[in-house]
DNA sequence: CTACATTTTGAAAGCGCTTTCATATTGCGC
DNA sequence: GCGCAATATGAAAGCGCTTTCAAAATGTAG
């Protein structure tokens, strides 16, 4: 098995048809230049002649020879690969994500190399250091619960690109959704549609992310001078059964409410199935406003008024910044503004609402 | 940055504090064994001593040592890491096998690579190539649009686990649920309560599950002594839209009908959307079935009665026979059998139904 | 045409590990 | 105690590539 690796090249072209991949080694043989010469053209490290490149370039395309990224990792240091850290493989909402950064990579010669930490700090550590251990080039950390000081720390051995937050350190960018703006917009929509007592349906608050969207609600509220009942503020945990639960406990409340805010569209839906249980019919009865626009949000019942965050999107521009500092250059994108997608889950305020 | 191999222990402790990566070289000059040795404990490769097994094993946990999997690679041949050909990262239906799989692999200390085809024959060729210059130890494909042949091929250089196909060669492991059985059980749900005039929207015919659940369809209704109607069924391609579609064509048909089997889930919510817009009721009016059981099936509205296909099992079990064909052996898992999951969208046939 | 600065190329070491192959140890029977 | 088989260990080559370093080829000026 071993010790073919100075074939000539004819033996070569029999190789290639008997299954065994080409080697860089080969490919200097097979035009009678030194492998030193190959990896240079290879990697334009420095300047071959012309006639050499030519050479080198045909016997290439002849033998189909792939440089091998598991020798190159070794060798060189970079694998061009990037590892990703997402929380859960199976998410809607991440899912989309994952996909925008493979889009990204692929076509740059880049591959992806997708971990879980299922919203475990422990479990992303070691995924990091999997990560690490397997030489990537660079991490894309989809928000999670590492602390800033960790991210920072690993920043120092590579780049970083995180979500999710807001800091900053040499060799780490970070890519955040403007939640309060998300927030406000969504809040902003059921008081201009004449609601007054608006119920909000609060996210996780582990998640940084729910005091900015808490906030948002407030701002809105506060801006159209409705006073800020703490009583329609419903804890939640971003899956639908949360929403479900919310709004049950809120019925239960008596407290009076025309409209929902959901901080998600997961809980909204939760919320939408509470409402149908217990015969309140959306946007009949209760408007329901959601935030993320997953793709369920149009196909729900009703389609659902909601928050476009371009999740996709924020996949693409992560991994492009990772593909700039890659490239030993700063970054510099933001993520696209929120905006209202105005669906069939809500409509003007009612008088004599039965809640 | 070269040359620290043969550093003495002192110094390997002082590396690890200044993040510098423990190497088998460092291990053996700690223990003054040879390399050879600690790879050998590491690998269970040959018998060895036991005083000096435990000398290395101490170094090992003092230095933090990881072996490096790139070096393995490209020394022994296995990289520890299984390539992953699913269609989409974001696919509510993937996304659970996705994780059943990294849930499997992990605890064994391989990592999945995971790509997506995106329902391309082409598009899976390139990510296959990639996976094999990356020399993955085995693949899994997911479903796939790639030919039988090229499959078979492939199992030829390395261990191949497929779902959704039913195929047999040497290395080559298929998966596949049994539509049959999941189509019948829906549609004899529908007619033990009574519905006679029951539509069908079938799936992608491209998808070979399509015509198997079409004959779980047919099966149902012949056994119950009910005449097959091609005007009941509708093609549908698996996707929400499609779904409505149907629905659509089916009401403009005018061609009567009390329930409607979907065959998957996303087509069922599809088509509950097209039902509500045209003010017909689930399961007051129509009832309907879907096929999955996708997380969004309970908070649906209402609740969709459905097929319960594990799908993160799916992942599972392909990910252990993975394994099993890695370590040598036969698998011989099988998929668990469908079962009916009856929530809020069916109910009895009653006379005088509007449609 | 010589002397020296440049550019192009090749030899060889090394990345961190596995795996022969050969040598040192050990065991055992007589 | 001696010779041989069996066992434990080490030396060294090699996986496919990158990257110094030095030598060869080229160019330029005097």
């Amino acid at each position: 098995m071993r010790n073919k690796k100075n074939a000539v090249p004819a033996v070569a072209t029999a190789n290639r048809e008997a299954g065994a991949r080409a080697t860089l080694g080969m490919v200097a043989a097979a035009c009678g230049v030194s492998p030193s010469t190959v990896s240079r053209i290879l990697n334009g490290t420095a300047v071959v002649s012309q006639d050499k490149r030519e050479a080198v370039d045909r016997a290439i395309a002849d033998l189909g020879f792939i440089p091998n990224p598991i020798a190159r990792g070794l060798a060189g240091g970079r694998t061009l690969s990037v590892g990703v850290v997402t929380q859960a493989l199976d998410s809607p909402f991440y899912g989309l994500a994952l996909s925008g950064i493979e889009q990204e990579l692929s076509p740059a010669g880049y591959s992806a190399l997708f971990v879980s930490g299922n919203w475990n700090a422990d479990e992303e550590g070691r995924c990091i250091e999997m990560l690490r251990s397997r030489r990537v080039d660079g991490i894309i950390v989809l928000t999670g619960r590492l602390s800033d000081d960790e991210l920072r720390n690993l920043s120092g051995s590579m780049p970083v690109v995180v979500t999710g937050r807001n800091l900053s350190a040499p060799g780490l960018y970070s890519l955040d959704f403007n939640n309060f703006e998300a927030a406000r917009l969504a809040t902003d929509h059921l008081l201009t549609l004449g609601h007054r007592r608006i119920a909000f349906i609060a996210g996780d608050p582990i998640h940084p992310d729910s005091t900015e969207r808490l906030r948002g609600y407030r701002a809105a509220l506060k801006a159209s001078g409705v006073r800020y009942n703490p009583a329609l503020v419903l804890p939640g945990k971003y899956h639908e059964e949360s929403g479900l639960l919310a709004v049950a406990q809120l019925i239960e409340s008596r407290e009076p409410f025309s409209a929902i805010f959901a901080a998600n569209d997961q809980m909204a839906f939760g919320a939408a199935l509470a409402l149908y249980r217990r015969g309140l019919r959306v946007p009949d009865d209760i408007s329901l406003v959601g935030l993320d626009d997953l793709s369920g949000a149009s196909h729900s019942i009703p389609p659902l008024t909601t928050i476009h965050q371009s999740v996709d999107e924020l996949g693409r521009i992560a991994a492009r910044s990772m593909l700039l500092m890659l490239a030993g250059k700063t970054p510099d994108a933001n993520l696209p503004e929120p905006r209202l997608i105005v669906r069939s889950s809500t409509r003007a305020w009612q008088p004599g609402a039965p809640v």
